[in-house]
DNA sequence: CGGCCTGTTCTGCACAGCAGAACGATAGCT
DNA sequence: AGCTATCGTTCTGCTGTGCAGAACAGGCCG
């Protein structure tokens, strides 16, 4: 980013700042843009208007605001719903299982959308993320996802500067990782997007043996053992296996 | 797209036009940028400079912008450096022996960016259009790109509204396609992008399997020959295997 | 149902965005 | 190398556009 310009555009800069708002953090309503803008919230209005108008933005079904086609994140629509109804029961059983909220989610450039979330039972507990956005090569989804894809394919994806996202992916170390998560089939992210919550990963396979949705365990970092990792990686595998099954036989 | 809001902000609408604009059509000077907004030269210098101050604009070095990472097109930097030198001289020879214009793309989100352009000696030929880029559903290297991704990744692609790019791309055709690119071992692109241009595409596989590159060959329609497509497929076919052997050597 | 909060619509006003002019830089030709 | 035309960049006066506040509409919860 450089220098605000000499002859700088206010209007403008409000519109860009928001868009580049609505991509980082995911949903906002009207209130939250106006403050975050420091504009009234007729003004926060009007600029989402303009940037739903040239789809830099869209509406969700919450009244609130993500961003849109033109940032470069298709909003996925109807393939979700059909994945949602088909992955729904099978993260249901799983979260009885093992009782930590499961997640599906679906790689998007170099991000991953959560799709469906089913939260534990318990009172404390990693909560409902669905329609939320998180890098790839942090989220264990998306790690996991990343693992199945060549060093090449990685490579490009984050080829060039991401200074909206700061700090800059270090390759060489998400490589290395990649290559871990390979070895032992699931993906480990402690911490790393959220403080307190910890998160095992494991891709799913299409019909034709590519992977671009994933299923993951999110818990408090205070319920995460070592010991039970085994496990709740096997648990995983397990329904990972049954949504392949059943992708096959839907096609 | 949406109608016009009610309370439109024609500034804020000149500067996402303008986004929109680098991003579908590649480098653009301050001047034209001026006419296809109908603004002064002075404003549309303002804009630009609003776009690069928040990075969703970038100055080339030829005093010409284009469109920048906050519009999800990461510019490719180092890596494109070694493919160029890597690709180089296997295009020149691919040109030299057909004397057609040769291209190599890669593959970014669901655009392909022109990385090497090497012309054809002739005075009637497709020019350079390193920089440029095309939608990968319509262009030669694209398709073969994407024939080279299961089904699902496609649909994943294309999931979800574009009214950028009108019109919306019909996914069940263009898979049927893919099929067929995929048994006949390369892509043609006839008039789908540039008036008077066919080209043909080829995918170049990485060290691991998969392909993010292609090699393509663009001409004059006028010079197009269907008995001549299997000479021109076997000469890529063969500069694809060449730059494969070089890839899996270094890479 | 009522109250509260948030999203949406409307309008008066003053200052921000615009275009034109001037200046600086670049490219092409002789 | 010098000149010219074109294009990028900087500056400024002025008016109409973008802003905030007020009013209205919609949604949610007790």
């Amino acid at each position: 980013m450089q220098n605000r310009p000499a002859y700088a555009i206010d209007s403008v800069d409000h519109a860009l700042r928001l868009a580049t708002l609505l991509r980082q953090e995911g949903p906002l309503g009207v209130s939250e843009a106006a403050l975050r803008l420091g504009v009234a919230r007729s003004t926060a209005h009007r600029l989402l208007a303009m940037l739903v108008y040239r789809d830099f933005a869209a509406r969700d079904a919450r009244r609130r605001y993500v961003a849109g086609p033109a940032l470069g994140r298709p909003v996925p629509t109807e393939p979700v719903a059909e994945l949602r109804s088909l992955a729904l029961p099978h993260l249901r059983a799983l979260t009885e299982r093992v009782d930590e909220t499961s997640n599906l989610t679906v790689l998007v450039g170099d991000q991953v959308r959560f799709v469906v979330t089913v939260e534990a039972a318990r009172v404390l507990r990693v909560g409902d993320r669905e329609g939320r956005a998180l890098p790839a090569h942090l989220a264990s989804g998306g790690k996991a996802l990343l693992a199945s894809r060549t060093d090449e394919e990685v490579l490009a994806l984050y080829a060039g500067p991401h200074p909206t996202v700061p700090p800059v992916v270090d390759t060489a170390a998400l490589l290395r990782e990649l290559r871990r998560v390979r070895r032992r089939g699931f993906a480990l992210n402690d911490r790393g997007t959220e403080a307190g919550v910890t998160a095992i990963g494991r891709a799913v396979r299409g019909p034709r043996g590519a992977a671009s949705i994933a299923v993951s365990l999110a818990m408090p970092t205070s319920r995460f053992r070592r010991d039970r990792l085994a496990g709740w990686a096997g648990e995983l595998a397990e329904t990972a296996t049954r949504i392949e099954r059943e992708l096959a036989t839907t096609g």
